[in-house]
DNA sequence: GTGAAAGCGCTAACAG
DNA sequence: CTGTTAGCGCTTTCAC
């Protein structure tokens, strides 16, 4: 077929007009190609090359300058990728994993890292990996794009040899810093996060707590965990609960409904793993007939839009996911330019909202 | 810099071990080539090609086949996929342009995508357009990857001009049917699904509706504002306002406050254009001390995870997104395969829950 | 200041 | 059954 399409495209070579022009079956225009717009423009394809490439200056006059750009515009020439990746050996385009689509905290990351790519004049693919933040099979096959290097973010730590046996540079983002065999690392300072979560919930006199924990193996979920128990270590306030759940609104509900209604005393605060647990467990305390946060304090993780979309709005911990994915795609720039990559933890803020209030009496 | 890697890279071709070395400035693993695993298998490159393109049947001889496989995976070879695509001039590799990455429904419809392309053997670069649903500058720059084909979801008409001039077969999705000079088009059956609303809420008794459209010149949200006027039309109801917001719970909130505060009478109901605007309509109808659905019943439209984070959940229209991704894929394959594409669409499908009930007594 | 030529790594036709 | 060969379109020396 590939010979068919040079046939019908470049039969009539020397002579008629070559372009545009029918190719394959469908009726595509044949792309022209340097030395299209070199016979065009009267000079030769290297010229071209010069031209297109912006390398001109001091090597091709002016004048012959503008005869290619306006060939070049004439014939719609637009530079083929493919051959320009093979010439050069690297491709100018990293891949983003994340493990999820649906979640706006990955979206504010592609964000960031597209900004500070683009900055380099580099593209960034998104691979939301299939298997969430487990095992990411082959993201070649899909994003069939030559890599020059990948970040990664939120995955589990071994989620990554499928990639890693590319043999890319590879950036870790919000993922543990210590058993990793990343080129760099950026991470956001989580434990600080919950820190922040529980002297804020202690300030308004709760001491008795309920953990709705991700239900998901990765090292900022773990780090959640560690960090609550750690500020909660000396103070009069203790974890009464901890149930796990998938990170999703139904789950976190069915969740919050056992912390609320299982044995032993009552949370009058839930700290949620992220804010699509605490929306779920608002909604397990509408149907038990607490209000929140007058009976009931309720605290999220992420600060998605979902957060201000409830009523109350939710008390959580904004991540400054842009700055993350700007901060990894840096790093995967320095590593690519061979510089040494530091290892960086961004800061996060508490954001005080309606879903938290004095602990009820008692 | 290239001449450098080459360099190092290939300087002792004709001794010592080649493989693995080091390229460039950053300690990765120069790649293994088709030639280095046919020398190391003692067979020609182009027995490589073969076995390693599964087109060996009949051609390689069983233990040949073995050892090429072998010897590639001594050297983790893996196929230049530039030099592929340069040769074959396509990459089966697709491009889904959409208009936002946080939004749900374009999450699920790119799922929808990537398993119809992968059965094609295709792959899938998402690219989240900057503009949103207006002007997509230049893709090309983002997802550097050479393209077979565009699909773009949602998009305005005249937004895709760029993408288009780059002479690649297109499908569009969600989008006006008739002005177009996409390859083919996918839809859902959005007016029906707005009748599917004025009904449900006519049948509840709503006779002052008011309307929460999107301010966003597309054509999805124009044929809802048709549909729903088509719907009233010779019933005892009608839209006694109609409030535009963009398309964010925030938006969505204060509109719905114009729609309830302003002069005349009050609606008993909101139709909204996208569920994230229903949810700023449930805002609004609780700070203005109004009940849903006893005083006020909302519907959404989408069907995201957003219309069961609320409470009551949202009486919404599901929308089939992965099918639409599906279906926009398969014509795809079917364009690039000469085959004619038909213009499909698809049904969606009124969920009724809790955020609408009977209108209250006059 | 411009052109000629050498490949990047791969596939597919063709010759042995 | 296996090897040789001719490029795909581009970038980059190197001659002129």
């Amino acid at each position: 077929m590939a010979a068919d399409e040079r046939e019908v495209g470049q039969g009539d070579d020397k002579g008629g007009p070559r372009w545009p022009t029918v190719r394959g079956r469908h009726a595509a225009a044949a792309r022209a190609t340097s030395r299209d717009v070199a016979r065009a423009a009267g000079v030769s394809q290297a010229t071209v090359s010069l031209v297109m490439g912006e390398k001109w200056r001091g090597r091709v006059s002016e004048p012959t300058a503008e005869a290619v750009r306006g060939a070049a515009r004439e014939l719609g020439y637009r530079p083929n990728l493919a051959a320009r990746n093979l010439r050069l050996g690297r491709t100018r385009t990293a891949l983003l994993v994340v493990p999820a689509l649906t979640n706006d905290f990955f979206a504010r990351l592609y964000t960031g890292a597209a900004r500070a790519a683009a900055e380099h004049g580099v593209g960034v693919v998104l691979y939301p990996s299939p298997g969430g933040t487990g095992p990411a099979p082959d993201p070649f096959a899909s994003a069939r794009a030559t890599l020059d290097g990948v970040i990664a973010s939120s995955m589990a730590a071994d989620a990554l040899t499928d990639i890693r046996e590319g043999g890319l540079p590879l950036v870790m983002l919000d993922s543990d810093p210590e058993r990793t065999d990343a080129a760099a690392t950026v991470n956001l300072d989580i434990a600080d996060g919950m820190h922040q979560v529980a002297r804020h919930l202690l300030g308004l006199g709760h001491r008795r707590i309920g953990h709705i924990a991700a239900g998901i193996d990765s090292w900022t979920f773990r780090v959640r965990a560690r960090a609550l128990a750690d500020a909660l270590q000396g103070t009069a306030a203790a974890v009464v609960r901890t149930e796990h759940a998938a990170l999703d609104v139904h789950a976190g509900r069915r969740a919050a409904e056992r912390a609320l209604t299982g044995p032993g005393p009552r949370p009058t605060a839930l700290i949620c793993d992220g804010d699509m647990l605490a929306a779920g467990a608002c909604k397990a305390a509408r149907r038990l007939g607490l209000r929140v946060p007058d009976d009931l304090s309720v605290t999220g993780f992420d600060d998605l839009p979902l957060a201000t979309a409830l009523e109350p709005e939710l008390t959580t911990v904004r991540l400054p996911a842009e700055a993350v994915g700007e901060a990894g795609m840096r790093a995967l720039m320095a590593v690519l330019d061979g510089k040494p990559a530091e290892a960086t933890a961004l800061p996060v803020g508490l954001v005080a909202r309606r879903s938290t209030g004095p602990a009820a009496g008692k």
